[in-house]
DNA sequence: CCTTGACCTTCCAATAATGGGAAGGTCCAT
DNA sequence: ATGGACCTTCCCATTATTGGAAGGTCAAGG
């Protein structure tokens, strides 16, 4: 099949199904004579490994580790755990990181009239000369743009 | 003050100050003769607002609304509270979609034994020929470089 | 006065994962 | 043969941030 129905049948754009194999993530797969790249239903198994994956906020890196631990049938199912332990602790650090900020703007927000006075305590704490504290990990905004997110440093 | 003097009093970098003005966030600031940027208490004020808001998960151009509001001593102190609530409900949006994630991720790894078996329950759900759903949002992983994340579409 | 090191300036590149689109070739059914 | 739906490659944009190169400036010490 082509690039089209081993992306209906996976769930990865055409796009970003090119996009892999330019990586490296996944093997370049054979051509027809015009150009065209075929797909066998392996192929296809190992797409839908990946969307899966990526659902589950595996990084590309992170879905090269598992692919290879998947491909390799002497591997050590402790190696699996692993990789998958350390993505749930990266995953709930940055659920607290982001119960924290919730937290302090319900509470401001709480405080604040909300109504057509000017008055607003969720600029006074923004514009309040606090101390600078550590700068601690920025990522992207989601902008929508993306998927899984969270993966490790 | 010059832009490091600044970017110490803000904890914001001298390369994100440039890169702020460069996009419109915080005005141009004054030069001397040679060239450098000269920061005022007030131009620093403002740029610990900018990080205090960044820290808070707010994205470049929410962090334009805001300080808009809050140099506009006639803004009603709603208009904030929505801003802030709906970039709330972002980042509880977010915090769901993690939690689910980690919550398969601990369910599979409990099934896993862990040890030098190659059987292993979570590459055997990630390869299962489940059906393709929902193609979800999808945004960057925490490699790290960023700060706050979430921010409305 | 000159050197040196710490700063400053601008410009360009890379990051992660994806979408958008252009220019051009292909395939298949009318 | 024509058209529409696909395919191909290539380049660009996105977000927030850091890194580095090349070159100018400033202040302190000699």
């Amino acid at each position: 099949m082509n690039i089209g129905e081993a992306s209906k049948a996976s769930g990865v754009s055409a796009k970003m199904i090119r996009y892999y194999e330019q990586i490296g993530l996944i093997r370049a797969v054979g051509r027809t004579e015009s150009g065209y790249r075929i797909y066998s239903t392996t192929d296809v198994e190992t797409l839908r490994f990946i969307r899966r994956a990526r659902d589950l906020g595996f990084s590309v890196e992170e879905m090269g580790t598992l692919l290879a631990l998947w491909q390799d049938k002497q591997r050590e199912s402790g190696d699996v755990k692993r990789v998958a332990m350390q993505h749930v602790v990266a995953i709930e650090k940055r659920i607290h990181e982001l119960e924290g900020m919730a937290r302090t703007l319900r509470h401001l927000a709480g405080h604040c009239h909300g109504d057509d006075r000017p008055d607003c305590p969720i600029l006074d704490d923004l514009a309040a000369i606090a101390a600078v504290e550590k700068p601690a990990a920025r990522r992207p905004a989601l902008k929508g743009r993306h998927r899984g997110d969270i993966a490790p440093a």
